[in-house]
Order: C-alpha cells, then structure tokens, then sequence
DNA sequence: CTTGACTCTAGTCTATAGTCCAGGGTCTAG
DNA sequence: CTAGACCCTGGACTATAGACTAGAGTCAAG
C-alpha cells in the first residue's frame, strides 16, 4: 500500500503519516526503487492505535512510550497501567481547574446586568479590583 | 517606575511586560532620554487586571478585546457580558470534552488488572481494537 | 571611577501537532 | 505520449505566551 492508501484508511492526512514516522511512531517503512514508501497492512492497525490514544487524551510522545511499552519484552501491564492512570490522574487536574475557572467567570458574569456602559460591569470590576 | 519595578509589582516577568506592549494590551510608555521606558502606577492596576484575566481562563486576544470594551464610548456592560457568556460556554464546552475522555480512560484502566505482560493489558487492547 | 544591577533591541527558542509549499520525480489511464 | 494524480525531500508556517540570548548602553553606590 501507499502512503495516501494508508492514510486514507487511517482517518488521517499523508503529512500526519510521514511526521509519525519521524517522531518515530511508526517505524521507517521499505521503499519501491523509486523512493516511494510501501507500507502492509498492519501499518493501519498502528495508526489507528494512535488516532485512538489521541482521542482519549494521549499527546504523541506519551503515546510513544505507550508502544514502547507494548513491544518491549520487560515490559508489564503494571507500567502500562501506571501511565494510563497517570494521564488519568492529570486529566482529572485538569478538569478541576477549568472547573474552579468557570465557576470563577460564572459568578462574575452572572453579577453583570448586562444593562448600561461598560464603566458599570461588574465583570470588569471583578478583574480591575486590586483584592 | 522602571520595567522592572512594574513588573515585580503585577508579579509577572519583564519580557511579559514588553510582549504586552507589542501585543497592544497596555499602551507604549514614555522613555527617558536613555530609552528606558517610564510607567506611572496605574499600568500595575493594568497588568494585574490581565494577570487575572489570564487566570479565568481568558487568552491575550480575549483579554485585549475585553480591553477595548472597556475603553471604548460606544461599548455597553451587555458587550462584555457576550464576551464572557462565550468563554464561559466554550470553557464548559472544554470540561464537558475532558469529562468524556476521562470515562473512556477510566473505563480502560479499570479493566486493566495490573498484572502480567503488556500482552494481556486491556488498556493497549482498547486502543487497538479495530471496533 | 568602577562594579554590578538594570535596561535596550532584535532575534531565536520552547512545546504541540501537524499543514502547506516549492520544485522536483513517478505512475496510470486514455 | 501525455495529462492528471500521486509521491519525494526539506523547510517554512500556524497558534500560544512568553523565556532567553547577545551585544550594547545606563544608572546608582561605594
């Protein structure tokens, strides 16, 4: 298969494909004489695996030692649970902060009348005050 | 007040402060002959007001919009109010994004029983499924 | 007067995850 | 054989929010 075969069946564009092998994702495929890149079929599989991860919260590089994982023979599921909770442990934070913020906004906003010049938002005031 | 003097004041760094003025979010300051730029006491007050900004989740774009609201004649508290009813919606957006990959994360780690090879993790075979 | 702390400009660098481009070469259908 | 679709490399560019650097000038204290 070719790189645009590969792609398309990923659910991803070409330059996704060639900058995950070169961030090392995918291993460097065997060239046709003409430099053209052949992949199998299992190349998809990989891709998918990361396009997956990525929806669940993965960034690339946690994703790399995600499949280091999953090929080296030391490896265990414990430490492949360990980063998985780990990513959930920091998704979590996450998740608290944005939820402090929006309560945050949401009382500034709700204190706004919405009526008049801007020199009586309560919005505004809330974040010109000097606490 | 000199650079540093403003920016130690609005706890922030010097390069914050000139990178503010490049972004138009606080107004060119008077130089001293030297080229030194020289602050009068208010452009804490500003400083601080983006410093907060910033912590409600506001980007510098947002924050220099909610800016020219604020001085603008014309503009009304039922602007700002728009403005930051948006973000407010977008960070709930955000949390709610978060708040679903954390299940499916949460889901997958918790079927992962932490023992043996990485070949009988149920984490790395969520992700590999071919659903 | 000198030393150390401060400031200036302009430009580069960080991380993330790619996308887009130029200027080639290749492959396939008609 | 030729046109259009595909592929190659390398590098530049996107957005965000600054941090850091070099090389130079300035200010205050001893």
């Amino acid at each position: 298969m070719k790189i645009g075969t590969v792609a398309k069946a990923a659910g991803i564009g070409i330059d996704a494909v060639r900058f995950y092998e070169r961030r090392g994702l995918i291993p460097a495929p065997a060239r046709q004489p003409s430099g053209y890149r052949m992949y199998s079929a299992d190349v998809v599989l990989s891709l998918r695996f990361i396009r997956r991860a990525k929806d669940l919260g993965f960034s690339l590089k946690e994703i790399s030692e995600l499949l280091s994982l999953e090929t080296a023979a030391e490896a265990t599921a414990a430490d492949v649970r360990k980063l998985a909770g780990a990513k959930l442990a920091d998704m979590e934070q996450r998740i608290r902060a944005l939820q402090r913020m929006r309560r945050a906004l949401k009382k500034a906003v709700d204190g706004c009348s919405g009526q008049g010049p801007t020199s009586g938002c309560s919005i505004l005031r809330s974040l010109a005050d000097s606490k």
